[in-house]
DNA sequence: GCTGTACTGGACTAAATAGTCCAGTATTTG
DNA sequence: CAAATACTGGACTATTTAGTCCAGTACAGC
């Protein structure tokens, strides 16, 4: 008796690594080539699974949609977790940005923001998965918003900067610089997008250097 | 003998009517449903043609969704060509402000931007596809960069105000917006993006109301 | 160890799909 | 008008697809 996933149907430790495979295979699959490219039997070869596995875990493709897409959002955020501990100073903010555009340099600068590309991949009707990744972004503008936030209650920006708002612009930069980043296949919208908004910070400093 | 359009293979009024009517009913699924939704049977259902005449005038499903793409870039700019006129002024970029809000928020917030949105929708592989996107990106920046320089020009902004870069920035925040219009069903981050630009340019204007 | 349930494998189906083929009908052009 | 060519219609094929079914195996808890 265990509870190795609310979420899913698993009740063993085999049924939860199988559980997870699937959803990783998923997630390679369309990061890889896209959700168009996402085939069911596409995802048992990469998972190394079965159909009756599939359907074992899963009530339709549509619940694999959403499953893969809370994986993304919350993959992709985890590997910021340590970024997002320090952006309560200029540095921090500046190590984020440059985090985010050496990553997609590296890269190549393709498929853009792992998150905000499956936006238009998604079906029209597939609310649960638009509102997972609402939340995603949400969460994303929160890290940002309390890094701002510390830096204005700390005294280091003067009290007009509006954190919830900046945070907000700064996720719209980062979210429009990596469709650019995608199309151009260049990084320099990012860059220019997201230290825009970092220099319109700095220029709110109390002690500017 | 004519030239009904060079890019395709018509050669009669009729054959014209035909070409221009499958791009069309693709356009009108891909706007409506996403490309994932895009099969042939379906182009044939909404274009009221057959089999045969989509393979006489396209090579291949390929070769629709670049000739989709064409489309849809130059109709959404072709709908913008009115008020790139008006760019020389701070009223005409706050009219295209509220035009493009004012379109999406009618729209239900829906969809994105209908050039964007494709971005992630095409194969990895569709090199053509993202060049036509890409060139549409472009001639939207070349737009507001001629109504930005026209005023640095005439006086209007100072010259610290660097015409390509601020189009950059408008183009970036357009897509940021949008895309997170999509997410939230509210054009408010667009808004705000947009409107956080205008703002800036107007810091910089020479004679501020 | 026994029993029930979790899990697995894979064959199978029905529908949808991109693409082919060709015979027949308009239209242009000489 | 005649010949060539542009265009049309739609039947057909080979694959791919989501989803079903069920017999068999591993495992947990008593």
């Amino acid at each position: 008796m265990a509870q190795y996933d609310v979420l899913a149907n698993t009740r063993t430790p085999r049924g939860a690594a199988t559980y997870r495979r699937i959803v990783e295979a998923a997630g390679v699959i369309v990061a890889q080539r896209g959700m168009n490219q996402l085939s069911l039997d596409g995802v048992c070869a990469e998972a190394n699974v079965s159909k009756g596995q599939l359907y074992h875990y899963f009530s339709s493709r549509q619940d694999i949609v959403v499953a893969l897409t809370r994986h993304v959002v919350a993959e992709t955020l985890r590997l910021q977790s340590a970024l997002f501990e320090q952006l309560h100073s200029m540095a921090g903010l500046q190590l984020w940005v440059s985090s985010v555009v050496q990553f997609h340099t590296r890269r190549g600068a393709v498929g853009g923001c792992p998150i905000g590309s499956l936006v238009s991949q998604l079906d029209r009707s597939d609310d649960l998965s638009r509102e997972v990744v609402a939340d995603g972004f949400h969460q994303w503008q929160m890290a940002l918003e309390a890094g701002i936030a510390s830096m204005v209650q700390s005294g280091q920006l003067d009290d007009s900067i509006d954190p919830s708002y900046e945070a907000r612009l700064l996720v719209v930069a980062l979210e429009g610089g990596l469709l650019l980043t995608d199309v151009y296949r260049s990084t320099t919208w990012l860059r220019e997008a997201l230290d825009a908004r970092l220099q319109h910070l700095r220029d709110h400093l109390i002690f500017p250097r």
